[in-house]
DNA sequence: GCAAAAGTGTTGGCACTACACCCATGA
DNA sequence: TCATGGGTGTAGTGCCAACACTTTTGC
């Protein structure tokens, strides 16, 4: 526990994780590699933890940098650090994950990626390092979280018919959710508002809601447990 | 992402929370540490992560050096990585968070910790670096977990009364269980099996049980879903 | 026989599931 | 008027919470 028995030390860096959702389905960003190992691979946007630096500075600064992206949702993951997993030497990842609403974000390409854009996540290409693994385990996170955090509307514009929510979680689960107990359930939380807006486009118009992170907070703190 | 780009690199450790239950409640490993900073305060087992160890390894090498304990039960927690949580500079810690049936142990002082037991986990002294906060997220994991993973088991002996098994839910809740609610839903679940053995002292024998994991895995893996 | 802890059943309410038709709009 | 998607109610079932007395043992 002190530096007089310091031995050679991992490397540090974090790696993010973007989830966005449209009408493809689950996305995740990637970036392509600009350099060596891995180049011209598609990767999870990251980079070196700067000394002096937290995890999530580090973690909001690379996403910035490498996609142009501030996302509204972002959480630590978990720590890869098998031994192997950099071929240039010991490299322990701290990888993060994070939700974004799609059409909110133009992606750029900066830096040393040489390109960003989003990926339907059941058909990514084959990715750099241990990569595949992170975005596995975020999907975990993902489904699971989903089930018993409000984290849904991170994924979605800030107005939003309950169809396309719905759609969102069918999509991340799976499975189809009936349409009616899904309204009655999510209704009965008092956590939407309504709005006046209305969609347009074929089909009868869908009223549109806003989630009330106020409101939640404040059940949050009497202990109210949500769960869809 | 290259090292052509290298910054200086924050140090690595681990640090484990390990759990255990008797009579006196939820209790909590920790050493005394033997030298600066923070010389003489009790502290979590922890220590540097060596270049070409995995961070699994690293936790259990560590709870080995400085406690004699090889856990049951062993996952990572989370990684903190503020820049002023260890005074001699940037050290990010990689968090354990470990199950033991604490009889079966006889914890033993080792290398650069002088002292090493067992404390209350309500009644912690005054720890170092950044280690209550921690603890705190060791324990929201605990009680997290608990409701839907069968992870208590690892604090018990192998075979335990159903009041036992109980008496840990109540104590980590920190709520009443009906007795006979709870008896009808653990068993229903067909998770134990009963033994033919019995307590004895004060008080009607009860029946012994035992966790049968080969069962949970089996039920696990068609998609079943434990919940308490 | 008394103190201590184990063991045992029933009932009411609530939440979830399953399920099918009508409505409003734009083309 | 047709195609598209939005919006609505009910009945059955299963799970959970609440609740009090009897049984077995050691002293």
């Amino acid at each position: 526990m002190a530096f007089e028995y310091e031995y050679a030390r991992p490397a540090l860096t974090v790696d993010c994780v973007v989830f966005g959702i449209d009408e493809r389905g689950l996305e995740v960003l990637l970036i392509r590699r600009g350099l060596s190992p891995y180049k011209g691979r598609w990767a999870l946007p990251g980079g070196y933890v700067r000394e002096g630096e937290s995890l999530d500075h580090a973690a909001a600064r690379e996403l910035e940098e490498e996609a142009g992206l501030q996302p509204r949702y972002l959480e630590q993951l978990y720590t890869f650090g098998e031994p192997k997993r950099d071929p240039r030497g010991h490299t322990v990842s701290v990888a993060y994950f994070a939700l974004v609403n799609i059409r909110d974000h133009s992606v750029r390409a900066a830096t040393d990626a040489s390109d960003a854009r989003f990926f339907v996540e059941d058909e990514l290409p084959k990715l750099a390092f241990d990569h595949a693994s992170i975005v596995a385990r975020a999907k975990e996170r993902l489904q699971g979280k989903l089930r018993y955090r409000p984290i849904g509307f991170e994924l979605l514009p800030d107005a939003f018919p309950l169809s396309q929510l719905r759609h969102l979680y069918e999509t991340v689960r799976g499975e189809e959710i009936d349409k009616r107990n899904f309204r009655k359930k999510i209704l009965s939380l008092d956590l939407l508002v309504e709005t006046d807006e209305r969609t347009t486009g074929p089909g009868r118009p869908a009223r549109l809601y806003r989630f009330d992170r106020g409101r939640y907070q404040e059940l949050e703190e009497r202990g109210f447990d949500f769960s869809l």
